[in-house]
DNA sequence: ACCGAAAAAGTTTTT
DNA sequence: CTTTTTCGGT
């Protein structure tokens, strides 16, 4: 691309349209349907829509006026958003710089690019506007930056920056920044920017519950910091381009006249600010394309609003609305499994999802039955082992999870077996520490005026520049105006400092100095080695003789070699504080570990699915955070979680877990309840279980290890589904009396009709007394050493000194 | 200024 | 039980 926002390119469109258009014309404006459209599109048959059936080829086609396209996991969604881009292109209707295209995700955006050139032969440069919501803001922002208050070289603050910076201002405002937190105050800054709502809009009862009502001043402070450090944080993008866009009625204009077509990916994702960004582009034009599946929002905590993909038809008027509801990935079995969990919700558009995929060989999704963590581990590596025996490849296996920390315990037991497995998630490559650091170095050399970059990096490595000698710093940069290094050269010429510190500042400054006037001169790689080289940086991970220090010295090198694909260090530094994922494109057979989370849009043959217990899946927190909007959000979850299996779906959940160091008994998930019978078996006992069903809690179906008895059937949730799905017929059925009543003698967790009332943990006195003898079903006989509330800390005769909550045990 | 010990907290994640 | 962050002593 030789122009870099991509704004004024010129018509040297590199895709040559199938249709008739002429060299020089305009872009050719054609009423859809209109009988030469649909001439030249049938024309070539073109090979593209051939593979589609009928809903897709219809959501493909329907190119004017909104459409929303519901599509169900494993529909064919990607494929649905690529061909339409392929199609308007191919039909001359718009050119690729006419065409916005938004996901949210770098990898998901790089997907689409790559499958659009699979169609259109290879170059998709043309395509500007194919994007993150946030890099095509950042295009958008730097052009007219000026009309929003910022310059055109702004900086984007990441969550590490901007954490930094409140605490700043936490700090400087005279609070407590222990009582009041910045992680807190950044999420509440979240939550107001995902919203699109300015330190003037907030509600005063959110402005008011942090810190003692400052939560105004405080966001409104954050802002002028910002400003006056030409930065930005990722809420800023959006906001900023809404204000753009309703300050200037002219470049809005100029926008929607650009964009012909839009479309946007993962429609349920989105938050309040990205639907207003959105609607003042639609509002010029109405060729609006959402993909999205209601079934899938499983980001609301974050700020996702469902609504904006239920109230679709409402607030584009004349929508079309598509459903995809035919699944190429899972077979029947899973899908049945998926299809009856998630009609248990209810704020729902409402698909069914089918399949030809039957086979009488098919296995039924499997749910078993385990004593404690350990086991649940021994029996996937076990399964995973004789999958591999027979043949099947472990990158088609996964074992997904709800919370982290659930991985430690099967990356230990695949160790052990030897077994090859990869952790996809956690901390991303750039977020490291190494990753950051060296970041920062380059920053300020590139970027001087960076004070957030200097920060971190003037005392790492140690140079014996503690918090006395910054303040002095800070203080001199805030009385002139002027950025941190600059004021740190103007301290070392004064008495101020004391010789050591003075010392170490100058030679910092120095380096600075020497490797900013190298930078032209030399190969931005070479400079950024020689950077990390003399700051002592990575001498300081060489000295370290941690675990992690090899690793983070590779990661140093891998920074380095990624900067090759950039022509300069500026280059490199734009591009890389809104994209940077690591390319774990690894070549080597291994099972997946990974959150439910990480795991949408991913599929594999088989799926393992452990840790479906109550107050795990669905997590406590988000029932007593979210209620019943939280339930529903985790029972999405757990659709996203069956429906990623094509072949085989395995379900698992433990009597027994550790939470915070303690034993707790758990209760099978009610999801498992609300899978459909027919399509699920139990699966077999597994030896060491003792026999101890639900730690003492109400029954479920499965506690029973008889393969035959596949349970009642009859929970509540479950009844009420069967009669939403056979009200046509009005059928019903009437059973569920045996379960319902042992339901209200249960002393666990309380809940009506699946809202949770009461919490997990009980807060009557322990009935137990100290130095008494007691049995545990794991551990034995013990005696109680000591009593905190329910958790009791007990000295086993054969397992030693164990805490478990006093439930677990009982006097003998 | 730096290091070690104690205390606190501990879903989910992208840009 | 772990990990991360903070506090206090040297």
């Amino acid at each position: 691309m030789t122009d870099p926002d991509g704004y004024d390119d010129s018509f040297d469109d590199p895709f040559q349209p199938i249709g008739t258009r002429a060299e020089s014309a305009p872009a050719p404006v054609r009423p859809q349907g209109g009988i030469a459209a649909r001439a030249m599109a049938a024309r070539r048959a073109p090979d593209y829509l051939t593979g589609l059936n009928p809903e897709q080829r219809l959501a493909v086609e329907t190119t004017e006026g909104p459409v929303l396209v519901l599509a169900g996991a494993g529909t064919g969604k990607t494929r649905v958003l690529t061909t339409r881009i392929a199609h308007i292109l191919a039909t001359g209707l718009a050119r690729p710089s006419e065409i916005l295209a938004v996901t949210f995700t770098n990898k998901a955006s790089r997907e689409m690019k790559e499958r659009i050139a699979g169609f259109v032969g290879g170059n998709v440069e043309g395509m500007a506007w194919l994007g993150t919501f946030h890099s095509i803001c950042v295009k958008i922002l730097r052009k007219h930056a000026e009309l929003v208050g910022l310059k055109s070289s702004f900086s984007i603050l990441d969550t590490d920056d901007q954490i930094r910076l409140i605490k700043q201002i936490i700090q400087a405002e005279g609070l407590d920044d222990k009582r009041w937190t910045a992680k807190a105050f950044a999420g509440m800054l979240d939550g107001w920017k995902n919203r699109a709502l300015g330190p003037k809009d907030i509600p005063e009862g959110e402005a008011r519950a942090f810190a003692n009502g400052k939560g105004r001043k405080l966001y409104e402070e954050y802002q002028e910091r910002l400003s006056i450090l030409n930065a930005a944080d990722f809420g800023d993008l959006l906001l900023h381009v809404i204000t753009l866009f309703k300050t200037q009625p002219d470049v809005l204009k100029e926008y929607q006249r650009r964009f012909r077509y839009m479309l946007v990916d993962e429609y349920q994702d989105t938050n309040i600010a990205q639907y207003l960004w959105l609607r003042l582009l639609a509002q010029g034009n109405p060729n609006v394309c959402c993909v999205g599946d209601d079934d899938q929002s499983i980001y609301g905590w974050r700020g996702a609003e469902v609504d904006n993909i239920l109230r679709f038809e409402h607030d584009f008027k004349g929508a079309t609305v598509i459903r995809l509801e035919r699944n190429y990935r899972s077979t029947s079995h899973i899908l049945a499994a998926a299809s009856h969990l998630i009609a248990f919700n209810e704020g729902r558009l409402g698909k069914t999802l089918f399949t030809d995929f039957e086979e009488p060989d098919h296995d039924l999704v499997s749910v078993a039955s385990v004593w404690d963590s350990e086991e649940e581990a021994r029996t996937i590596g076990d399964e995973i082992e004789t999958l591999q025996s027979r043949g099947h490849s472990l990158n088609e296996m996964a074992v997904l999870v709800r919370a982290s920390f659930q991985m430690r315990e099967f990356e230990d037991r695949f160790v052990t077996l030897g077994l090859n497995y990869r952790v996809i998630g956690g901390p991303r490559f750039y977020e490291r520490m190494e990753i950051r650091d060296a970041m920062a170095y380059f920053r300020c050399v590139a970027q001087p005026a960076d004070d957030l970059a200097f920060e971190r990096i003037v005392n790492t490595p140690k140079r014996g520049l503690g918090d006395a000698t910054l303040k002095l710093v800070h203080g001199v940069a805030r009385a002139e105006r002027i950025p941190l290094m600059q004021a740190a050269s103007q301290l070392i010429d004064t008495e101020e400092l004391k010789p050591k510190p003075r010392n170490a500042l100058k030679s910092v400054l120095d380096n600075f100095e020497r490797w900013r006037r190298q930078l032209d001169q030399m190969k931005h790689t070479e400079l950024a080695e020689i950077i990390l080289d003399e700051s002592g940086y990575t001498e300081m991970w060489r000295q370290d003789r941690s675990a992690e220090a090899p690793g983070r010295l590779d990661n140093l090198k891998e920074l380095i070699r990624s900067m090759d694909e950039f022509e300069s260090m500026a280059g490199f530094l734009e591009h890389i504080s809104l994209v940077m994922d690591r390319d774990s494109a690894d070549a080597t057979d291994a099972v997946s570990i990974m959150t439910l989370h990480s795991a949408k849009g991913l599929e594999f043959d088989t799926v393992f699915l452990p840790g479906w217990e109550e107050g795990l899946f669905p997590h406590q927190r988000a029932l007593d955070e979210s209620g019943r909007a939280g339930l529903e959000e985790e029972r999405r979850l757990a659709y996203v979680g069956i429906t990623r299996a094509k072949k085989r779906a395995k379900l698992y959940f433990a009597s027994n877990r550790r939470i915070h160091g303690l034993w707790q008994s758990t209760v099978p998930s009610r999801f498992l309840d609300e899978l459909p019978p027919d399509h699920v078996e139990i699966a077999e006992a597994s030896s060491s279980y003792g026999g101890y069903g639900g730690g003492g809690y109400g029954p479920s179906r499965f506690d029973s290890h008889d393969p035959f008895d596949k349970g009642s059937y009859s929970t509540p949730g479950w009844q009420r589904a069967q009669r939403a799905k056979q009200s046509s017929s009005g059928f019903s059925d009437g059973g569920g009396r045996g379960y319902q009543s042992a339901r209200q003698k249960r002393q666990g967790p309380l809940t009506i009709e699946g809202e949770l009332v009461a919490k997990s943990v009980s807060d009557t006195p322990s009935q137990f007394s100290l130095g008494e003898r007691v049995f545990h079903i794991k551990f034995g006989y013990g005696a109680i050493k000591s009593i905190e509330g329910n958790k009791l800390t007990i000295d086993f005769e054969k397992a030693g000194v164990k805490k478990v909550i006093d439930s677990f045990v009982e006097r003998h």
